[in-house]
DNA sequence: TTATTGCATATTGTTAACAATTTATTATTG
DNA sequence: CAATAATAAATTGTTAACAATATGCAATAA
């Protein structure tokens, strides 16, 4: 879900762990999270769980009081939903149009993240079918946009991933990522959007 | 800029100082920032200058390289640009139409950051006009979709606004504003959106 | 009984010292 | 002289203690 170069941070660290828990509601909305009962829990200091806590703040994972914490944050307003749904399939086309537009090779990618997400689904491990989830579609924009792309589309993505409970059938989800990487790799521009445009709502 | 309640952490200032340096081209891109230096000159410790360089790295003004400090960052890639103008269009464009669909007053505020924006642009007050310019477009996206609509469109303007060299002459761009703050007066949505799209570019 | 005031507790905000890592410099060797 | 290795300086990462603020509870008065 990261960069190749395995994390050096703690905070990094951390944070991941912490954003698994909320996406896959193990931590329900309006939870506290306290500095110090992180830090005994992870054994390191408040420092790093501080950085690891403005993170998610900025993600639109947790929502902070300043003097009084930070608690996971509701899910999304539905008086904008339908504009970031459409924001989102905005921005993955524009991303498959540069894929195509550049012939970059992803899909070896695409496989790999497509595999872990089965995994996941087939175990019904919620916390790693949005990691994976999130993944799949990471490489696409960051394939495409690099990390400039990757920062505009994640507070969008971060925000719908927000109490992951739209399948019924887990394994529903990676057939439609399954759908999305077979049109990349037969080249069919429109199909793949279209698959992605079906996997996105 | 901010919220009413006048900021009570040492960071947020900090990081609203760091901000308009950055946004004004005051700090070059690629300029080295030393928590240290930082520390002395805002005299305080290097806690909440590490807390304001994490922020402003999330926004996007700032690009971080672990154990190695942050720097200034680059204006935004060329690639993916126009997709950057295409979203915020379609961000405060979908604000108007909120605001007018549910009879949001926002004009007394647009007044007033028109009128602070006069005055930068008069003062010749690069950071002044920049955060003016931005505090104009956030009450119109605040005021239609709240903080979330707000957490969404700040990652992409920051990066537009990354260096702000457009107007040969600043008056021009408080014009721009003037027009969209009458036609929304008016109760002119499609004046107010048009004059909107030439003021985003 | 209900509301309010004051106090005790808990939590976050800040600081300064220490540890780990990186960068720059200098010495050494082919 | 160029390249490399060892060393010193500077910088970030982390920790723990202290200060400021907010929360919860009990005592008091209306």
């Amino acid at each position: 879900m990261e960069s190749p170069a395995l994390y050096r941070t703690i905070r990094h660290q951390i944070a991941d762990k912490l954003r698994a828990d909320v996406l896959s509601g193990h931590l329900p909305a309006g939870t506290q999270l306290r500095e110090k009962a992180l830090a005994d829990r992870f054994s390191v200091s408040r420092g790093p769980i501080r950085d690891s806590l403005l993170q998610l703040t900025h993600e639109g994972l947790l929502v902070s009081k300043p003097n009084c914490g930070v608690m996971v944050g509701r899910t999304l307003c539905e008086r904008i939903q339908p504009m970031v749904v459409q924001l989102r399939r905005q921005i993955e086309a524009h991303a498959v149009e540069l894929l195509f537009q550049d012939k970059i090779d992803i899909v070896p990618a695409l496989d790999e993240a497509c595999d872990q997400l089965r995994i996941a689904c087939e175990a019904n491990d919620m916390s790693s079918v949005v990691q994976y989830d999130m993944a799949f579609h990471r490489c696409i924009v960051e394939g495409s946009g690099g990390e400039e792309m990757v920062a505009i589309w994640l507070p969008i993505v971060t925000r719908m991933m927000l109490h992951y409970t739209r399948h019924k059938e887990l394994i529903e989800s990676y057939g439609e990522h399954v759908a999305i990487v077979e049109a990349i790799r037969k080249g069919n521009k429109k199909q793949a959007k279209r698959a992605l445009e079906r996997n996105i709502q």
